[in-house]
DNA sequence: GCCGGCTATGAAACCTGTTCCAGAGTATAG
DNA sequence: CTATACTCTGGAACAGGTTTCATAGCCGGC
């Protein structure tokens, strides 16, 4: 009957009382050693040394931050872990998190606020000590509103936030983001610079928020090189492929089709590639064409795509950084970043071909 | 419906001993309610359930694990989360994870074995429950070793583990993969029925493993046809776009070139449409081309193209399956399973164009 | 009226650490 | 020689839950 701790060590618990024990000091000696605070003699130090080897004792991190209150665990809730950017991203928080001896969960919500919603709730059971959000997705409704309030009240009882790209729900979330709307000017001049005068461009859904800026700086990009604004070459449409096909086949329609197209999203601008080819168009000796977001797989099209980068590894790297920084000291002033986009040049981008 | 925040809920801290104390009964009590495990009274259910509203109550999952021993928490080691099956397999983990109110940490380990080996010690200070391996890489070497000893320890003290697409180092670890030497098999045959006489293979390091199967699925490929084996026809090569075009440059200038190219990867076979491309060759009019994976890019490259997919989304389930299994009865008999690929047939294939 | 079987509850031990506090030994300063 | 400051240590009180056990009311049945 009392012969449960019998053959422990084998079966996988070691406690630092077994450890104490074995090393013939208190526990209070261990924990001090493993977390070198506090005194400890050279000859402890070994023995204890030797008993946790011989134990092949692990602290159990639970029970630590059960009395220390941090967990040591980070949360990254990407809208879709599918997306390249979201590796990108992932990878980027995880390195400095790493660094600090501290673990991301990464998560998927698979761009559904209901199970965003649920994961935070399970989240915040396990304590983390801080999330860091990346949905881009603006949507209202009954469910994001009450998603609001829920995170409202997790910043309010302190959890520490940073948000990617994303509106703040809190005065107290730390914002970082890129400047999409110099990127997408960027692109606008790039093919003004090219002499390119009609420049299409074939947005999202202009009211999901991603279009906004980058339509914006289109706008701004155009008034920079002192061209006029034709409303027929903006399309309206989604983010995909397909999308991007379609919108094309009506931009070539126009008496007067666009030379050049810039699109919202490299996913769009590989539709807009093969609708052009389709078309028995040649990329870029009629028609240029520009991306968004420079996933790997630009690279790869043929032509190669040029398209403006978002230093996704970068968005990561800081907004963990952030996430640190406010665990550490809950109360500094809220910080924001925005990074600059750069556009990378590569082979679909040209002259137009007649004047 | 104005909450008033502060009170309990501005420490952030709402115990279970705060709401028992509201609800007037014991802690006893709030936790079998909670739990739903033994006799609460509709009175008291009803008092407790108020009490933790007004107080925003969630409960401590630490503590909770301290006592019951188990973190409900799982972890997914990914080579590189880069990876777009990688991103598959995830979305499949935590598919069955969530449902199970399981959380799976993603980690990237970034194809380095010493970050593997630091990540899985962290995670077992977490007391994860369990763990997927997923890394294809079977590269030897001082790390390797210490891997393998600490992760057979791991598992001889308990821990729950699932490797997919990588060979087990203890008899209690399940294993999933693919059969991705039928795959190929498959793919050479499909080639085969097209009319192909001479199909060449840009393989990965042979030496790595990945290739291996593949290797040997596409010379049963050839035997079954009755086609002979030709080694110049065999390049290897690394698993980039690069490494696809510089061997097809070569293959292209033999003699006797092959009609089709079957490669070890999507990857590769992307660098291989390129190059014939270059050479002013048409896919598939003048030489087919295969690849292996069926990544999402595999669809939507110019001509599409026919692959082998691999079910990663179903290898995460089953892994995440197997998993919780073995967590549930540790002592479950060893489990094994192989998922068929099969063969997407899309636009890169077709028949040889001379006979 | 007593017994056994449900329902319902609280006290207290326990999980595995951290940390405060008190005490003891030793060296240094005054 | 005493006061002070360090070094080193162990006891014990936490942290926030779960679970065992004992107790008690209430029911129907004998």
């Amino acid at each position: 009957m009392e012969v449960v701790t019998q053959g422990a060590a084998e079966s996988g618990g070691a406690t630092i009382y077994k450890v104490a024990e074995l090393a013939g000091v208190s526990v209070a000696t261990v924990s001090r050693m493993i977390n070198a605070s506090g005194y400890v003699s050279a000859l402890s130090r070994e023995r204890i040394a030797s008993a946790m080897q011989a134990l092949h004792y692990e602290p159990n991190g639970l029970a630590r931050s059960l009395t220390t209150k941090q967990s040591e665990l980070l949360a990254l809730l990407l809208t879709d872990i599918g997306n390249p950017s979201s590796a990108q991203i992932a990878r980027g928080v995880q390195d400095v998190a790493r660094q600090a001896g501290y673990i991301p969960i990464i998560c998927s919500v698979d761009d559904d606020p209901l199970i965003e919603i649920e994961t935070v709730r399970l989240l915040r059971r396990k304590r983390v000590d801080g999330m860091i959000l990346t949905s881009l997705t603006e949507t209202q409704g009954a469910a994001t509103a009450d998603q609001v309030r829920i995170l409202h009240r997790l910043c309010e009882q302190g959890l520490a936030m940073v948000c990617i790209g994303r509106r703040p729900m809190h005065p107290r979330v730390d914002v970082v983001s890129t400047d999409t709307m110099t990127g997408a000017r960027d692109a606008v001049a790039h093919l003004a610079a090219l002499g390119h005068q009609r420049i299409g461009f074939i947005a999202g859904q202009i009211s999901l928020g991603v279009a906004l800026g980058r339509l914006t700086g289109y706008r701004q990009g155009l008034a920079d090189a002192g061209l006029a604004a034709d409303t027929r070459l903006v399309r309206e449409g989604h983010l995909d492929e397909e999308s991007g096909r379609q919108e094309t086949l009506v931009l070539l329609q126009l008496p007067d089709p666009p030379t050049a197209i810039f699109c919202v999203n490299d996913r769009t601008a590989f539709g807009v590639l093969s609708a052009i080819v389709e078309r028995g168009r040649r990329v870029p000796d009629d028609i240029s064409v520009v991306g968004f977001d420079d996933v790997p797989l630009a690279a790869l099209v043929h032509p190669a795509l040029t398209t403006i980068s978002q230093p996704a590894h970068e968005l990561g790297r800081l907004a963990a950084t952030f996430l640190l920084e406010r665990i550490a000291r809950p109360d500094t002033p809220h910080q924001r970043s925005v990074l600059p986009c750069h556009l990378v040049v590569r082979r679909s981008t040209g002259p137009p071909s007649a004047a």
